[in-house]
DNA sequence: GTCTATAGGAGGATAGAC
DNA sequence: GTCTATCCTCCTATAGAC
């Protein structure tokens, strides 16, 4: 049993997720939480405090994912097709994605500086990789490492944006895998 | 075609893409609108009715913008690349992605329909095109057309989502011209 | 630290007058 | 068709007791 401010943090943590920022209200995450009024606005300033909080841990856990894929064993090609394919909630929506159509936290450096912290770090460690196996002969060499990880982050984002509007997660697969498919040399 | 009803749409279609589903009340609708209470509730049984009309037409109205790059002048490369550098309004967000975020949208099926419909209308339009593309052999001819599709359709709309986060529109056009450097026949 | 009480405002909608 | 009045709930936060 944690304590109610870890509580009110991993609450928080599941509502942004599923409803949004927007969409979140202080009432729901402290009956999530187990904690009353009082206890939250003792932890935290408010909502916005608590989200941040909350975005910060939600950042911090999604660097690991990302990293074990990418850093893991296997040619560079593996790693990277390995990222794209791992497996993702991909009806729920991206963690992080998600919230940057909030006008509210885009417009809070705090609250949006964590999500572009996961997505550039990711673009450059998935770009690094590309280079590798550009180097190992792997992946097309005419192409800027840089512009096409920016690209397959697009596909992992996209995907989750169709895959929603479609209600399936086939159309997930489909984007990464065709992203996939221009990755290799042409025979 | 200046009647309250038609403002009512028109002001619900501007903030459904502010602010999203959830962030739009029906007094910030009326406002924008200049229309009173009881002219909205005439018009519309509520919110998700207005709501519905509102997304209609603007799944209606993008159909359009596509299909002019798609089905216009060049050959099968030169309308997809025209496609993916139309000018968007990329940090303002997409007008139908943003809302699959929207755990209401996507539970509505008179709401999500709409919207599916845009982005598998033009996945297909995409798919057709590159098969077009194959045959002229200005296109990889070894992957998968409808993949590949859906991959182009996803950088799109992942560029809107790493933009936002990113603060900079650059983010965009570096996942699109990414795509896009995959997409030819390596030298 | 956590509880309850309190509060002004916004959200979403209905009813009846004009 | 549009207006105003009214309703109840939820939102977000503050105050003070325990």
């Amino acid at each position: 049993m944690d304590d109610a401010r870890t509580r009110l943090i991993e609450s928080a943590q599941e509502l942004l997720w599923e409803r949004g920022y927007t969409g979140t209200s202080p009432k729901a995450i402290q009956d999530r939480a187990g904690a009353g009024q009082g206890s939250m606005y003792h932890h935290f300033n408010g909502k916005a405090d608590l989200a941040r909080a909350a975005i910060r841990r939600t950042a911090e856990e999604m660097v690991p994912r990302s990293r074990a894929h990418l850093d893991g064993p296997g040619s560079p090609l593996d790693r990277v097709r390995a990222y794209l394919r791992a497996e993702r909630p991909v009806l729920r929506g991206c963690r992080v994605g998600r919230l940057v159509q909030d006008q509210e936290v885009v417009s809070d450096p705090e609250l949006r500086g964590p999500i572009d912290a996961v997505f550039s770090g990711a673009i450059e460690r998935v770009a690094a990789v590309l280079r590798e196996g550009q180097e190992a002969g792997e992946v097309r060499p005419d192409v800027d490492a840089d512009q096409v990880a920016t690209a397959l982050m697009a596909v992992i984002q996209g995907g989750y944006v169709l895959a929603r509007a479609h209600q399936d997660e086939a159309r997930y697969t489909a984007a990464v895998e065709g992203a996939l498919s221009l990755l290799t040399i042409v025979g």
